[in-house]
This record gives C-alpha cells, sequence and structure tokens, in this order.
DNA sequence: TGTACATCAGTGAACGCGCGTTCACTGATGTAC
DNA sequence: TGTACATCAGTGAACGCGCGTTCACTGATGTAC
C-alpha cells in the first residue's frame, strides 16, 4: 500500500467520523446543523472542516445522500430475502424495513422526508440515491405483472392524463409493465412514508399503540390496493 | 364600547399582525422562527414582543394551533357543501381543501406536518385542533355505517389488537361504527397527508406534472379502501 | 368635571451566547531527484 | 540514502453577523374618587 493510499484512506475515514458526528448533531439542531458543533465533538477547529466539505450546504447534502442510500439498501437487504414468488412476503419486508430504519434513524429520516430545510437547495446528487425505495417496489410490481398476477387494470380507473405522466417513470422503474398499475404502486408508496412519518413525527401519539401492529395493517392494505394477493 | 374593551381590542389585532408577520417568516426560516425578524418587520424593538407572547415557543404554539384550525376549517367548509349521502363527493371535496390549503400555505403546512421542531414540546393546547381533520373522516365513515352503505369488515381483516388500540378513538370520532371501519379510514387519512407530504416536498418532482389529477386519483384510491362507493 | 393613581405598550441597552467563512500560519508527511 | 521541495491537515484569530431574554425606563391612556 502506497503513501498515497494511506493518506486517502485516513482522509476518507476523516469524512466518515465528521458525518457520524453530524449525525448526531441533527438530533440536537435538526436541519439548522452546526458546523462549529460538530468541529467541537471531534476535538477540531470549526475551519478544519473546510478541508473535507467546501460548506456547510455540501455536508447536508452528503448527510441526505447517505441517508436516502441507508434506507434504500436496508429496504433492499430485507426484500432480498423473502422468495421471489412471494409478492406479499417481498412488499411487507421492504415496508418493515424502512420502519425500522426510521425508527432507529429518525433525525435522518426527517431530513429526508420532513420539510424542506430552509435555504437549502438539494444539488442533482440527491436524486438517484432518492430512487431506491421506488425501483424496489417497481421490481415488485413488474415481477408481479410480468408473471401475470397483477392485472393492468384494478380498483379505481387511472385516468389518461396521469398515465401519461407515469409512461417515462414507470419505464425506467418497471419496464413492461402498464403506466396505470405503477400508479397503483405509487398509492402505496405514499402510504408506506405517510404511515411512518405519522407515527415519528408524534400523529399517532394517544391513539395507536402497538405501532408494528398498525402499521403491518395499512402496509396489508396498501398491498390489497396494488392487487397483492394475500 | 368601554375604553376596556377597546385596549382589548387593539391588543387582540396586535396578537394578529404578529402572528401573521410570524406566519410571512417561516417561509425564511422554517420553524427555526426569529423573534428579532419579526419585531423587524413591525417595526418594533425584540423586547416588545414579550408584552404578548411570553416566550418564543408561546409564538410558534399559536401559530401551530392556528395551522391545525385552519387546514380543519377548510376541510370541513368544503365538505359542509355536499350532499350528505355523497359520501365519495365528502371525502374528496374535504381532500382537495387539504391540498388547497397546504399549496397556499406551504409552511404553515411543514410546521405541523413536516418534522418535529427541534427543541419544541407540543403542549396540550395543540391536540384538539390536531383532531379537526380526523374527525371529519370520522364523520363521514359514521354517517356511512349508520347508513348501511359501509361494511365493518372489508379489504385485509383488521387484527383484533387494533381493533382494540382504535376502540377509544373510534367511539370519540366515529362513535357507533366499528374499529374495524375506523381503521380503514385512518389508512385514508394518511394516504391523504402522504401524498400531499409527498408533492409539497418535493418527493414527485420530475415524477408527475399534473399534481391535481395525480392527487385527485390517489384519494379515490383511498377512498376505495375504506369502501366509499364511486 | 378634575385630579391622583394604576395600567400597560413600547424603548433601548445590556448579557451572554451562538454562527459560517476567510486567511495567514505551522508543522508533519510524502515525493522527486 | 539523503536532501530539497510540495502537499496537506489543522490552528487560531478575526470579520461581521445573528439570536432570546431581562430590566429599568418613559409616556400615553384609562380608572376611581
Amino acid at each position: 500500500m502506497t503513501a498515497a493510499s494511506i493518506r486517502a484512506r485516513v482522509r476518507a475515514e476523516m469524512i466518515e467520523e465528521i458525518k457520524a458526528a453530524a449525525r448526531r448533531h441533527l438530533a440536537v439542531d435538526g436541519a439548522n446543523l452546526s458546523l462549529r458543533a460538530v468541529a467541537r465533538e471531534l476535538g477540531m477547529v470549526s475551519s478544519a472542516l473546510y478541508r473535507y466539505f467546501a460548506s456547510r450546504d455540501d455536508l447536508l447534502t452528503a448527510l441526505i445522500v447517505d441517508a436516502y442510500d441507508a434506507v434504500g439498501a436496508a429496504a433492499e437487504r430485507a426484500e432480498a430475502e423473502v422468495d421471489r414468488d412471494d409478492l406479499l412476503g417481498r412488499w411487507l419486508a421492504a415496508c418493515h424495513a424502512v420502519r425500522d430504519w426510521a425508527l432507529a434513524n429518525p433525525h435522518e429520516y426527517a431530513l429526508i422526508f420532513g420539510s424542506p430545510v430552509p435555504g437549502y437547495r438539494a444539488p442533482q446528487d440527491t436524486i438517484v440515491p432518492a430512487t431506491r425505495v421506488p425501483l424496489l417496489i417497481g421490481a415488485i410490481v413488474r415481477d408481479g405483472y410480468a408473471s401475470g398476477r397483477l392485472a393492468a387494470e384494478q380498483g379505481e380507473p387511472v385516468p389518461a392524463g396521469v398515465r401519461a405522466d407515469l409512461a417515462d417513470v414507470t419505464e425506467q422503474a418497471a419496464p413492461g409493465a402498464p403506466p396505470s398499475l405503477f400508479a397503483r404502486g405509487m398509492g402505496a408508496w405514499t402510504l408506506l412514508f405517510g404511515a411512518v412519518s405519522f407515527e415519528l413525527f408524534g400523529q399517532l401519539n394517544n391513539v395507536v399503540d402497538d405501532r408494528r401492529a398498525y402499521f403491518e395493517y395499512q402496509m396489508r392494505a396498501a398491498a390489497g390496493m396494488v392487487g397483492l394477493a394475500g
């Protein structure tokens, strides 16, 4: 291992340490992250961070990208363990993985699925990681359609304009499947994150106790909307 | 009109002006609202605000209560205009009212349905206003059940534990209706706010163009979940 | 009707903090010859 | 193998801001007699 590559590795480790400290500080400041507080926690002077991130927004972007990647990877990992033919099982595994990740990392979840950060403009880098969960849902839907278990039309008819709007994204996420089916998948995706947000952001306080059972019920209902058999 | 009541009215108007200025500043600072900025906009010195609100958190609480009341009132008003027998129409009217209000007041929406404000602890005062929309959905569901058009059981079976959890809140929101039906209503409620949040927080960017048509489709699908006939 | 007193809104200075970012610098480590 | 130079991480001071909250005060307006 050359000296240069050691230096690069140390640098990469330092970047990870900075991000880890910043993640811990999300709990305190929310998206209003303080560079100086992060530096203090690492025993550095605040200006030293500029060796690693060009600005506070750049650090925030890195946290956002990591968070999308982490929740996406968690969902993919859980879904991959389920028998390919068990469509409902794949969907539920992904749902619970998203929820478990969110409960374990509430502030990172809020960073990506909560209120937009005032004054922060998301750069292009966040787009691809943000698609991992929708792509996963697309894959389930596509498999269901390809094997003839999911119908193109079911339940509420999807208006022609909406189908046209979704043609592109369907081709990317679930190639070969009809947009009308993908539209239902997007409904399930919406219900998934709506349910996690409600739980995390306190709308279920004093309403539901067994959060996991309630969540699973709602996710089964979402699956029913899509046509995933029980 | 007595002098005392004039003084009280002027005071009430001042409180409204402060809240209006604060609402405008939500757009800039998000939940990280600056008292000094609000005072500046009103041409006052920051300490003067303490005649009206005991602290920054108190002002935030007032904004939160107002926001819940505003979105609740908007939904109630729209829903009230629809024929009582048109359950689907009542639901869709409420949905569009929520979405329209959110699009017109995105920062207030984010304040109540976005990430929790770091360091802010919601007092009891926010609980009742927060229930207006769920209560409205409860009323639709109750009417549907009372008139025999909504079945107690439909779609995914609701686990016994979840039904037990929801017994109390069902009795309050939809007295006489079965918790299994109200659980479906909560799914619709979740999908409603999930859809609005996705639209407002940017998850639909570059995905869907005709946001209104897409939203209405998803809300019809949510209605289908509950059993509201088309 | 006139006067003494109380109430209350708003001021301005101060306390004791915090922040992101820049800049010239030190000193260690690596590279090229 | 040894030396001159380049690279790079981290320092510390500074710039120019911001903030919530307290406190003694002024002066206008209302109340009680």
